[in-house]
DNA sequence: ATGAAAGCGCTAACAT
DNA sequence: ATGTTAGCGCTTTCAT
């Protein structure tokens, strides 16, 4: 024996034949207790470890689900994909991850991968390539799209309701009095014209067409600052900010406290993705929370539901975000009608 | 032609044997122009893609390297895990991920998935489980661990320097003419250990002995706040605080601001780690950063070095941190011998 | 209850 | 330059 054991070195050690290792090995009923315990011992004592390679290629199964991350660095994806992992894990399935590091290119790479690799499913989280490019890998096993939308028949998507968590936000601030209320928004960032949309909507929808004013960002700090920069330059300062993200509401934050304005006292102020820097304590925003976990178990039962063949048609899940309430929101200090 | 094409369905197309579709595919200089034309062209009709594990059964390799996050949170090992990628391309090999979530018996699985898919190199990073399963599953492959160090034949471990890191933020503060410097710690955490006993070695190096006080903390925020509570509790109040990591550092943060003393003006604070937390722009904290990119590729080259049989021995690698100064470090209040 | 034989998709000698 | 043959480690009929 050379190498790793096989189920030929098990089968020689317990002096039975390779068929009968492989029974025992995948649990057959149909063997006597004595050679089970004999092919049992044999593996444990060559420290056996199946080949997958070689069990997939026969059996035509790998039971691996395929997910890329398009970027590590977000936090967000990672508890989605502990919810698709939990359901693949019940369901009797790995899942494998492969990461995009920012790029396309390489994100097409990572997909490329877990193709030849033959994982019978792909999680493509918030992928940054091209719709071609998920409709050419949809065309080999079934593909859930995570915080991105695309149409195919191969591939299913899972959203949150981005309009509606806008429009939560706003809700939550006209309940406190606001009325002059700023958007700061995510540029062409996943889910940023959504919001933007779902706050012009509800703006309205309050009556309050004409005090609808909102700044361009890019979901970064820097964008999140330089917009209020702007917005306290000119016309009548907002009472309350709503921000595409809480990356870009910390930047507002911090803006704000350099123009000697205090959050929540002078100017409110609500974030979007609920991520771990709005949960620091000294921070404590206000924000929409998407449901992350439940978000990852729905992407694999789509998944699940494709590869065992109960649906052919694409299917696109929107669940609901929810108003996380901290402490950076509160009523406007002027009370009562100022404009 | 069921299923996914194969080089048998090349073949046929192009009219050539599967021996010479192979030899094109793998990019052979012994085939003529002609046939590679014939063979290239049909296999892109039929949209071939190439069974990974077909061709690693035979070849007896998968050119490609596993990698464990025990938490995907931690976005410590994104940059990481984006040097290892980085290298591993370089060299020619793909690099697969397994998630832990968190779980020693998860993260256990994970690593045994990615030995069952027969990866010719494992990196852990951060790993929760215990190092007999470390060394059990060096015994099959190469393994490098990250930020934790395990001993072992086939084990090589890449970490920072903790306690010169830890050393460099206590040399800063006492450059700023600080004396009464307290550590909050990490308690049983990854590098905790070295990072206080670093800070008790520089505080006796300058001959502040005397001046030594420690708190317990766990690398939470929660416990960094308590910290301080209880800092400030009893005994002289200290002008400076160095924590174990980023995130106890804001808990300290918060706890300052809480107690009313500002934050550098009447308390110097130092973190650890270099998160994006600390680069926040109001935080800004002063912190040590840990050469996160190089750890990876690092670790990707000790396992290419193994492989290649360029090695035998362990190898224990440790980088140097830096020092980032932020604006929570600044001289002391009462200048001068105030003790 | 166990074994023999075939073959998954591919590479790797060895022919020619 | 191209084809033939023999497996890689395993599962899966099909016998016995």
């Amino acid at each position: 024996m050379m190498g790793q054991p096989t189920i030929i070195d098990i089968a020689e050690r317990a002096g039975v034949s390779k068929s009968l290792v492989s029974l025992v090995l995948r649990g057959s009923p149909r063997v006597s207790e004595a050679s089970r315990r004999l092919v049992l011992q044999a593996a444990a004592e060559l420290g056996y470890r199946p080949n997958a390679m070689a069990r997939s290629l026969v059996s035509r199964r790998t039971h691996v689900l395929g997910a890329v991350l398009s970027d590590l660095h977000n936090t967000f994806f990672a508890e989605v994909l502990d919810g698709i992992d939990g359901r693949a894990r019940q369901a009797g399935y790995r899942t494998l991850l492969a990461a995009g590091h920012r790029s396309a290119a390489r994100e097409s790479e990572a997909i490329e991968a877990l193709l030849e690799l033959r994982t019978e499913g792909l999680v493509l989280a918030g992928p940054k390539v091209r719709s071609s490019r998920i409709l050419e890998a949809s065309r080999t096993v079934p593909v859930v799209v995570v915080s991105r939308a695309v149409r195919g028949d191969n591939v299913d998507c899972v959203l949150s309701a981005d309009g509606v968590g806008a429009a939560a936000a706003v809700d939550h601030l006209v309940s406190l009095g606001h009325r002059r209320i700023a958007h700061i928004d995510g540029g062409t960032g996943a889910g940023a014209a959504a919001r933007l949309r779902g706050y012009l909507r509800a703006m309205e929808r309050h009556g309050l067409k004409a005090e609808i004013r909102w700044e361009r960002g890019d979901f970064t700090e820097e964008a999140g600052a330089a917009a209020v920069d702007r917005l306290l330059a000119r016309g009548r300062r907002p009472t309350a900010i709503f921000a595409a993200n809480d990356l870009s509401a910390l930047g507002a934050l911090e803006a704000l406290t350099r123009h000697g304005l205090a959050v929540p006292d002078d100017v409110s102020l609500v974030g979007y993705d609920n991520t771990a820097l709005a949960r620091l304590a000294h921070v404590n925003l206000t924000t929409i929370d998407q449901p992350r976990r439940e978000m990852g178990i729905a992407a694999a039962e789509l998944l699940l539901e494709r590869i065992e063949g109960r649906r052919t048609s694409a299917k696109k899940l929107v669940l609901a975000p929810s108003l996380v309430v901290g402490r950076t929101t509160a009523p406007p200090h002027g009370r009562g009608r100022s404009d």
